[in-house]
DNA sequence: TGACCCCTGGCC
DNA sequence: GGCCAGGGGTCA
């Protein structure tokens, strides 16, 4: 999926979007998407309602709706909104949301990993999904210090520890994999063995590494391109065997840690 | 904490 | 035809 920065961009285009007008319609398809009831509740409820908010939680979108309609939608490794002039077949639309003016928003999910509920608005900040979020880099900041107790409390590997949404909301294999790679620390290091120092400079990482996705053009964004990205924006993400960006000596590796596949170079970022 | 599973599509 | 994929949930 997505991670924070492109779903940060789905928030904003949703924002964007749904200011076009009320809902008049919603339609859903007997996807898993929807949990129990959640079709039902999704068919019903939106028709009338009108955007008043849009916030993002990690990779949670939290959309607002007036009459205390909520929605959280979680976009999965597949999932995107995606808008169209007029109703019409767009591939994997499992939701729709047909605006006032006849434009229609679909929930496009070819994997069906991601997931639409619909609660009270004034209850969507205290989901359990929500709750069990760590710090969400872009809203609280990354602070060092709450970075190190977390990361201290166990000792598997950093880049699993990173992964962990309750350690930090909205960081994903990609970021932390980049993050890892700029910081100099080898992903399988033990989390709870990093220095205080190299917590700092981990932290300092990913918030220049999220900086610049944020920053970069939304056509450039990976997930939303249709083939995989047209070039590799990432330094060491994707490019197993290549040579290193930053000694040039050093060849990028790709195990699999923590389940999911990494990349580094082994002169940048010793195991210690 | 790791293995496995959920799915489909794209690439080699 | 097999392998891989940015997500997370569950189970032992």
């Amino acid at each position: 999926m997505p991670e924070l920065p492109e779903v940060e961009h789905a928030a904003r285009t949703l924002r964007e979007w749904l200011a076009e007008g009320p809902v008049v319609r919603a339609e859903a398809g007997a996807t898993r998407i929807f949990r129990e009831g959640g079709r039902r509740l999704f068919t019903q409820r939106l028709p009338g309602r009108r955007l008043s908010q849009v916030e993002r939680r990690g990779k949670i979108l939290l959309l607002h709706f007036d009459d205390d309609v909520g929605l959280l939608c979680h976009l999965g490794m597949t999932g995107k909104w995606v808008r169209r002039p007029a109703s019409g077949a767009v591939p994997h639309s499992h939701a729709r949301l047909a605006l006032a003016g006849g434009v229609v928003l679909h929930y496009c999910d070819p994997r069906l990993f991601g997931r639409i509920e619909v609660h009270a608005a004034s209850a969507l900040s205290t989901l359990p999904a929500v709750r069990a979020l760590g710090p969400d880099p872009l809203i609280d900041g990354i602070d060092p210090a709450a970075l190190r107790a977390r990361l201290g409390k166990t000792r598997r590997a950093v880049k699993a520890a990173l992964l962990d949404q309750a350690v930090l909301a909205g960081v994903g294999n990609i970021y932390a994999t980049e993050a890892l790679f700029a910081a100099g620390i080898h992903p399988a290091r033990a989390a709870s063995s990093l220095s205080k120092r190299q917590v700092e400079r981990l932290a300092a990482s990913l918030d220049a590494v999220l900086a610049t996705a944020l920053a970069r053009p939304v056509e450039e964004m990976a997930y939303l391109s249709e083939g995989g990205w047209v070039d590799n924006p990432f330094l060491v993400y994707g490019r197993e065997g290549e040579a290193c960006p930053r000694c040039r000596r050093g060849v990028i590796e790709a195990p699999v840690i923590g389940g999911r596949t990494s990349a580094f170079c082994a002169r940048c970022q010793k195991a210690g």
